[in-house]
DNA sequence: TAATAAATTATTGTTAACAATTTTAAACTC
DNA sequence: GAGTTTAAAATTGTTAACAATAATTTATTA
């Protein structure tokens, strides 16, 4: 059977893979835009991506386990909203995994890595400049990403990151979207020199400092709306094609 | 149609909770009864425990995301086999992980809890005694478990329970079941005698030459055997009714 | 009308049947 | 007999229909 060569647009178009869901839903949460709180109905989920509700189901099941979301049974799901306690726990686990991770670091660190790491500082640095902060959240994030990453603790790595996504959950549930809670530059910027020198007590204590930083200011803050779930999901970065 | 009043055995009866499977195939893997590498057929599975195949999915996709087993689209689930690399990262992310969890709790420590975990170590030190070494690992292990719960910290907590429930494919991969590679009982005494002192630099020092000293012998194994599932899964010790 | 109860609707949970894939066995070729 | 192809069986993956539960609406009564 000869096939046609202009695109024929398959009806029958097979949704997004299971990842795709997972991974549009968790960078919702990073961007704060689905706020602690919101209601997860599957069926809705399940026609906003064009998929089956089996599928919605296990991606839930999923963010569930890294506790992205809470599961009551025959209740359904919730964007997690972590009580104080456990965003102190989450900051205080966060500040011992980067040690750990700068610690790792220091003993493998070379000139080419630190070109990255500067690389990225300088990209963060323009976004803050140009005020385009929605893309020096992204970057400032990164940069920890960047660390863990380099560092080669595949396990400190999955821990690292596991907080890095319940994090924006803390912040918004106890603190608020406010550009104020977010990482400062220079503060990486002086992480990265003290790599340079090899000088890991320095390292740590900046981190420290910088992660505290934040970690002061939880306290607890009035309540959050219900927000249209279709709005909240919607405005997704350009996807490049498979 | 009459119902007979003598008890019918409705044979109908209702299997184990999807949390009792998952807690009796954590168990056999920490009890080393289920070697790495065994292929878990989810009707094999579904049989042995008396409940649905999806019952025993949902389980092993639990299962799989803490690593516990490696499921391969179209090829099902064995029990997860980590590489030398991921063993040395695990064991270098509890370094860091308990070291965090001896701060916390140094900070809080009283009378009460030390009594509790000397209490915890008089037990371990007579299980050796009478060489009953399936307990003696037991309460061992049970003591790393207790320092997190006494920190309070419940995201450390949380990872270094994920670390214990894997450690043991760790060793039995790249150490075999050998009773030399466990906890050494004069050793966490040592870390209970410096809490007491309150003394984090020493307590730290010595869990760290403790974990250490397992780290260091990880090396190849040649090879282990596919066994039988049902004589691995049943050997499970007495459980108290609900 | 406010409060309660009953009926309706919406949502989540389960399962059995089916589809897709891989593994095993058998048949075949050289 | 070693290697390849084909057929059968076993295993995993998906789905649509149903069941169970919770949320909402309507009806009822004081």
């Amino acid at each position: 059977m000869p096939v046609m060569s202009a695109q024929i647009e398959t009806p029958a178009k097979t949704g997004p893979s299971e990842d795709e869901v997972l991974r549009q839903i968790e960078q919702a949460v990073l961007d704060h835009r689905l706020p602690p709180g919101t209601k997860l109905k599957e069926m809705q989920l399940a026609t906003l991506f064009g998929v089956k509700r089996g599928l919605i189901r296990k991606v839930l099941t999923r963010l569930a386990h890294c506790r992205l979301v809470d599961q009551t049974p025959n209740r359904g799901a919730t964007v997690a909203k972590p009580s104080v306690k456990e965003g102190q726990d989450m900051f205080a686990a966060r500040r011992a995994i980067e040690s750990a991770i700068l610690e790792t670091l220091i003993a493998r660190v070379d000139r080419r890595m630190i070109k990255h790491l500067r690389k990225l500082l300088e990209r963060e640095h323009r976004a803050y400049q140009r005020n385009d902060s929605e893309k020096a959240l992204a970057l400032s994030v990164d940069f920890h990403r960047q660390l863990a990453a380099l560092a080669g603790n595949s396990v400190l790595d999955e821990y690292l990151n596991d907080i890095i996504r319940r994090t924006p959950l803390v912040i918004l549930t106890h603190l608020g979207d406010d550009d104020q809670n977010r990482c400062r530059n220079q503060e990486h910027a002086a992480i990265v020199d003290a790599l340079e020198q090899g000088n890991v007590k320095k390292a740590v204590k900046v981190m420290h400092r910088h992660l505290l930083h934040i970690e002061n200011k939880i306290r607890h803050k009035p309540e959050s709306r219900q927000t249209d779930l279709a709005t909240l999901l919607r405005p997704q970065p350009e996807r490049l094609p498979a």
